[in-house]
DNA sequence: CGCAAACTTGATGTTGCTCAAGCTAGGTGG
DNA sequence: CCACCTAGCTTGAGCAACATCAAGTTTGCG
C-alpha cells in the first residue's frame, strides 16, 4: 500500500487533496506523505457500521453513499459525497455509517493515528477538518428540514437542485448526471422508488424536467424547482 | 456586557466551560477572557436565522431549542441543546438557524473573529471544536435515520430514551423531566402534536411509560422503548 | 438476441395529517 | 379563596399522501 503512494505523481496528488486546503506546500507533504490510494468499483463497500474507524478517507474522485440501518433493514442514506469530502473523521472507535461506492470511486487513506498526531504538528491543520466538519453538519441540517418537513414533490426538487449545484461541468449546466438508482434516491429522501419514479414523471409532464434516460435528467425550469424546493409550489403540485 | 463578565465568579466559569475541555488552566483563562454571560428567559430567540453570524454560544445552564423555518412556516427543530453544548460555530457569515430559550437558559457568548484568533494561539483548541462539532454531526445522522425511516411509534420511543440519557439526576432515573411542549417534540420528530400526544398515549397504556404530568413522564420499561426505537417491536404496536 | 435488473405505472391499503371538539392545569383578578 | 380564562394537551372522525403489492416496460450487459 504504501508502493501506491510512492508510485502516484506526487506533486500532482498533493494539490488534489482538499484536506490540505489553504495549507502550505511544505504541511501539505506532511500530510500527503502519511496517505494511500485506494480504488473501488461501483456498489463495493468502503468500510461498513461497526467496522474498527481506523482510517479516514477522503474521496478524490467518483462518487461514494453513506448510509444507516435499522435492524429490519430500512435504509436511510445520509449523503453522497463527491471529490474533495471527507468521511470517518467524526467516528470515533467504530465507523456509525456504512460507506458505499455509487461510481467508480478513487479514495485517498489516511491512517486515523498518525492523522491525529498530524493535526497536533501541522498548524492550521485542525481548522481545515472544522470547516470540513462545520460544512457536513451544514448539510445534515438541511437535510433534517427536508426529512422531517417536507412531501414528496420538494424533497425531489431539492435534490434535483442539490445535484445540479453539485455538477461543475461548466458547460451544459442544466443536463445533470444522476449517478445513484432510483432506490439509493428513495433512501436517501427518505420515499419509496415508486414515489421517486411517480414525482419524477409528475415534474416531466409539467415540464419542469426532462427525463432522456434515468440517470440523464434535464432541468427544464430551475425557477419552478426552486419554489417547489422552498414549500412554494402552491399551484399544481 | 463586558461588567457581566467580571463580576461572576471567575474560577468556577472557567471549570465550567466545556469549551475549554482538556486544555489547561492558563489556556482555559484565554478562553474565558474573551467571554461573556448571557441569560434567557424561556421562549426568548438568543439569535434568529439569517442574522449576522458574529457570535459562539456554549449553553451553561438551561435548555435551547434551534429550528429551520419554511416560508409558509413548517419547522423543523435541528436540536435540543443542554449543558456543554455550542452552538453557531458552523455557521460562517449568517446563522443558519434561529436558537431559542426552551427553559431559562445561561449562555456563554464568545466572539467569532476573537475565538478565530484563540483557535490559532491555543494550541489544542481546535481539537476541542472539532470533536465538538463531530459530535453534533453524529446526532444529525442518527436524527437523518429517524426522521426519514421511523415510523411515530418508534420515533417517540427514540426520543424518550434520549431524553432519560441526558437526565444525568443519578437517583431516581426513570422519572424524566420533559421541559419543551408536545409542539416542539412534534416539529423534533416530524410529527403534528396530536400524533405525538396520541403515541404517548399508546405508550402509556400498554404500560411502557407513566404520564404524571406533560412534562413529567416515567420510563416503566426501558428495554421495550428500546426494541421500539431500534424498529424490533414487532408485536403490538 | 436473451436475460436480469432497474425503472415505471397501476390498484389498493394504511399511517399519520387535518379539522374539530373536549379536557386539564396554571395563572389572574374579583 | 375561588371562579374564570387561556394555552396547551388529549381525543375523535374523516381524509390525503405516500406505502405496498403487483404488473408491465425499458435498459444494459453477456
Amino acid at each position: 500500500m504504501y508502493a501506491q503512494a510512492v508510485a502516484a505523481p506526487k506533486v500532482v496528488d498533493f494539490t488534489a487533496f482538499a484536506i490540505c486546503h489553504g495549507l502550505g506546500r511544505q504541511a501539505a507533504s506532511h500530510v500527503a506523505a502519511i496517505s494511500t490510494r485506494v480504488t473501488c468499483t461501483a456498489g463495493r463497500t468502503v468500510f461498513a457500521e461497526g467496522d474498527a474507524a481506523d482510517s479516514v478517507y477522503e474521496v478524490v474522485r467518483g462518487m461514494l453513499k453513506l448510509y444507516k440501518l435499522l435492524p429490519d433493514g430500512r435504509r436511510q442514506i445520509t449523503g453522497f459525497l463527491s471529490a474533495g469530502h471527507l468521511l470517518g473523521l467524526a467516528d470515533d472507535d467504530l465507523y456509525l455509517y456504512t460507506a458505499e461506492a455509487v461510481t467508480e470511486v478513487t479514495l485517498c487513506r489516511y491512517t486515523r493515528s498518525r492523522l491525529d498526531r498530524l493535526i497536533d504538528e501541522v498548524p492550521g491543520f485542525a481548522r481545515v477538518l472544522l470547516a470540513a466538519t462545520s460544512d457536513e453538519l451544514r448539510a445534515a441540517q438541511d437535510q433534517m428540514l427536508l426529512l422531517g418537513r417536507k412531501d414528496a414533490m420538494e424533497k425531489i426538487a431539492s435534490f434535483l437542485l442539490m445535484m445540479g449545484e453539485r455538477q461543475t461541468t461548466g458547460e451544459a449546466a442544466d443536463e445533470i448526471h444522476v449517478p445513484m438508482g432510483r432506490s439509493d434516491i428513495a433512501d436517501y429522501l427518505g420515499l419509496t422508488t415508486e414515489t421517486v419514479s411517480r414525482t419524477l414523471t409528475k415534474l416531466k409532464s409539467q415540464g419542469s424536467i426532462a427525463l432522456h434516460a434515468p440517470a440523464r435528467i434535464r432541468l427544464q425550469d430551475r425557477d419552478r424547482l426552486a419554489e417547489l424546493a422552498a414549500g412554494e409550489g402552491d399551484d399544481g403540485r
